[in-house]
DNA sequence: CCCGATTCCTGTAGGC
DNA sequence: TGCCTACAGGAATCGG
């Protein structure tokens, strides 16, 4: 499920297979995404060309020159590059055809993706408006966390993944981030000391970096836009790894659900 | 404002 | 082998 690492893969790889390529027409085959698509989109973006692949949070940025395409891939979406005969696969709701000959191809069996064209101004947007710091932006510390988590009483785990606090955090490396800094994800966030604030700062970097360079994680079916896995899930330390012992106290790792999602953790190192 | 619960969706896994 | 159910999760939205 595409989150900070998985979207910024895919934005890198886009880059380096589509600059000012331009789109001969769009094709919508299936407009019911988490929010319809608009009925004017393929048009507004016929002929325009495209110059870049920009990332906000988990939302990537396609800047063109004929305004801007906001797209989320929720948590089964993909977008790859095709060669134009390539077979299309089932789910495949967008496909922008390049006057090249090739296809981008928006893929999303959920449907909990989305996609939006706007004129300009996209940080304006309702979607972007109100979302906290990127955590890989120096502006992103410790303290920035500790002061967000004054007078906040929610577990620790559901700070980390509410985006107008941080970005690009979801449910995989929040655990990862937690095990890291040895915090217990359950933890009420206005009870956990600003030093244990910088190292948490310090291991969500320290994770999303890490899984960038391994190319995401793949669970089951990310690819980025070549197609590729990501092979960050030989890396995760607890995430799925219920059972197995904790890599430092060889305590087994526990599951156990917070705010309605899994979590995993070592009931040992993590307090 | 804060926060927990609900909601959208489909593929997969597990039980019987 | 097949049917049924539970589960996975990003994030907007709703209700208290």
């Amino acid at each position: 499920m595409p989150e900070l690492p998985e979207v910024e893969t895919i934005r890198r790889r886009l880059n380096t297979v589509i600059h000012n390529h331009t789109i001969k027409s769009t094709s919508v085959h299936n407009a019911k995404l988490r929010w319809p698509i608009a009925p004017d989109f393929a048009k507004q973006l016929s002929h325009a060309t495209i110059h870049s692949f920009e990332r906000r949070a988990k939302y990537l940025l396609m800047q063109t020159d004929r305004g801007i395409v906001i797209i989320h891939l929720g948590m089964s979406g993909s977008l790859t590059v095709n060669s134009g005969n390539h077979p299309l696969e089932t789910h495949t709701h967008v496909e922008f055809h390049l006057k090249d000959g090739r296809s981008l191809r928006y893929r999303d069996p959920r449907r909990f993706g989305s996609m939006h064209w706007i004129p300009d101004k996209p940080l304006a947007h309702p979607l972007l408006r109100n979302l906290g710091p990127e955590p890989l932006d120096e502006g992103f510390n410790g303290d920035y966390l500790y002061q967000a988590s004054r007078n906040r009483r929610v577990a620790i785990k559901n700070l980390l993944m509410n985006s107008r606090i941080i970005v690009g955090i979801g449910n995989i490396y929040a655990s990862e981030a937690l095990y890291l800094a040895q915090i217990n994800p359950i933890r009420r966030s206005d009870r956990i000391a600003c030093v244990r604030y910088q190292n948490l700062a310090r291991a969500v970097k320290s994770v999303l970096e890490s899984a960038i360079l391994a190319g995401g994680t793949t669970l089951r079916d990310y690819v980025d836009a070549a197609g590729n896995p990501g092979y960050f899930k030989q890396n995760l330390l607890v995430y799925g790894r219920q059972g197995a012992l904790c890599n430092l106290c060889q305590t087994q790792i526990r599951n156990r659900t917070i705010g309605q999602r899994s979590s995993y953790y070592c009931p040992h190192c993590q307090r």
